[in-house]
DNA sequence: TTTGATTGTGCCTGTTTGTACAAAATATCC
DNA sequence: GGATATTTTGTACAAACAGGCACAATCAAA
C-alpha cells in the first residue's frame, strides 16, 4: 500500500468496480478475480489489481477478493458508506428525471431538495419533494448542510447558479448544463454533457 | 500537421473546444487565442494547441484563431457538419427528458426514433415522435440506417438491448444504464452514470 | 506434498503533459 | 515609412504519468 496521493483516474475507476462488484452480490457470488472482474468491465486484469492495492492489500493469492469485504473497501475509500443529500437546482424535464431517477439506492446518495426560479413550478410537488423557489436556495442549502448538487438549468444561467452553489457551501456538482464552470479550487465539478459525449463518438464513425 | 492515429484523450476534448467557440461565435466574437480559451475551459493553452495542431496548422503567429473556421474544422473532424438521426430506447423519465431536451440544434444530432417495450407507451406520443415496440426496433433501425443509439433502460435489460442495436448495424452506444456494455471492437460506447460520477467527486469530500 | 490459481509489485514502455523558444503576424512608436 | 515591441502559434525536448508484462510469494485444494 502507497499512501501517497493517489490519481483521479484511479478514483475514476473505483465507481466502475464498484457497481459490478454489487451487481455479483445481488446475484449471491461471494468471491471474483481482477481477471473476472476485468473481462466484465472490459478494463485489464493487472490495472484492477494495481488500482485495488492503491489502498491495502485486499485480495488473497490462490483466492481472488472476498466481493462484500471489496464493497466495504470501497464505499469507504469513496465515502460512500453513508448516504448524502443531494440537491437539484432546475426542474425541467433533466431535473425532474433525475429527482425520480430510482439508481441512489445503496449507493450513497438521496435527492434531498429541488429548486426552481420558475413561479410556476415553484410550491409543485415532484414525488415526495416541493420544488422550492432559487430566492431561498443559499439558506436553505446551509441550513440542510448539502454539499453536493446537480446542476439541471440552462446553460445561460449555470455560472449565476454554480456561483450561488459555492457561496452556500456545496463542494461537488454534477453539471448538466453544456459549459465549463469556473469554481474555486476546492469545488469538484463532473460534466454530463449527451451532445458532447455523442460528438465523442462520430469521430470513429 | 500528423496524420498518424489521433489518441482518443484528444478526441474527447474537442467537443469542449468546439462547445466554448460556439458559445464565443453567439456572442459575435470573431477570434480567439489558444490562451483566452484555455482560460474559458480550464485547460493549458499548449495543451490546446497542441491538441489543435493535430489536425492542421489553423492557426495565426500573433493573431490566434478564427472562430467561424476553427469551428468549421472541428464540426469537420467530429464529422458533426451534417444531422445525425439518434434512436432512444427505452422511455422512461430519462428517456423522455432526452427525447424533448433542446441541445441537440447546431451540434449534429436529431431524434429520429423512439422505442420502448411497455405496451401502455407504445402508440404514445412524445413532442412529434410516436413510441415504437422494441419488437420492430432492429427493422426500423435497419430502415432509417440510423447508427447511433441512446440507451435508457434499465441495467437488467440493457446488454439484450445493445446486443440487438448492434444486430441492427448501431456503431455508436450512449449508455444511461449503470452497468458495463459487451460490444465488438467497431462499437463505440460512452456511458453516463449520474451516481459514479457523484461517487467520483464524494472521494474528495 | 504437489499442483493450480491468483495477488501485489518491480520494471519497462508508451502516452500525455508541460516548458521554452524560433518564427510569423500585428501593433506601436518615432 | 521603417524600426521596434508585442502577441501568439507550432513544435522540439523534457518530465511526469499511466499501463502492461512477468514473476515471486502465497493460499487452497487435491
Amino acid at each position: 500500500m502507497n499512501s501517497a496521493k493517489i490519481p483521479d483516474i484511479i478514483i475514476g475507476r473505483l465507481p466502475i468496480y464498484l457497481r459490478a462488484l454489487q451487481r455479483l452480490a445481488e446475484k449471491g457470488v461471494q468471491t471474483t478475480s481482477s481477471q473476472e472482474l476485468g473481462e466484465m468491465i472490459g478494463i485489464s486484469a493487472a490495472q484492477i489489481r494495481k488500482d485495488i492495492s492503491q489502498f491495502g492489500e485486499f485480495g488473497k493469492q490462490g483466492t481472488g477478493y472476498s466481493i462484500p469485504f471489496l464493497i466495504e473497501r470501497l464505499r469507504d475509500i469513496l465515502k460512500v458508506n453513508r448516504v448524502w443529500d443531494v440537491a437539484i437546482v432546475g426542474v425541467g424535464d433533466m431535473g425532474h428525471a433525475l429527482a425520480r431517477y430510482n439508481g441512489y439506492m445503496n449507493r450513497g446518495f438521496r435527492i434531498a431538495l429541488l429548486f426552481d426560479n420558475d413561479p410556476k413550478k415553484i410550491g409543485q410537488k415532484v414525488g415526495d419533494f416541493e420544488i422550492l423557489s432559487t430566492s431561498v436556495m443559499v439558506e436553505k442549502l446551509k441550513q440542510h448542510k448539502i454539499k453536493i448538487a446537480i446542476l439541471t438549468v440552462p446553460a445561460s444561467a449555470a455560472q449565476e447558479v454554480a456561483d450561488q452553489l459555492v457561496k452556500a457551501g456545496v463542494k461537488a456538482i454534477l453539471n448538466y448544463a453544456p459549459i465549463t464552470l469556473n469554481v474555486p479550487r476546492d469545488v469538484r465539478v463532473q460534466y454530463i454533457d449527451p451532445v458532447a459525449h455523442l460528438q465523442r463518438m462520430t469521430y470513429y464513425l
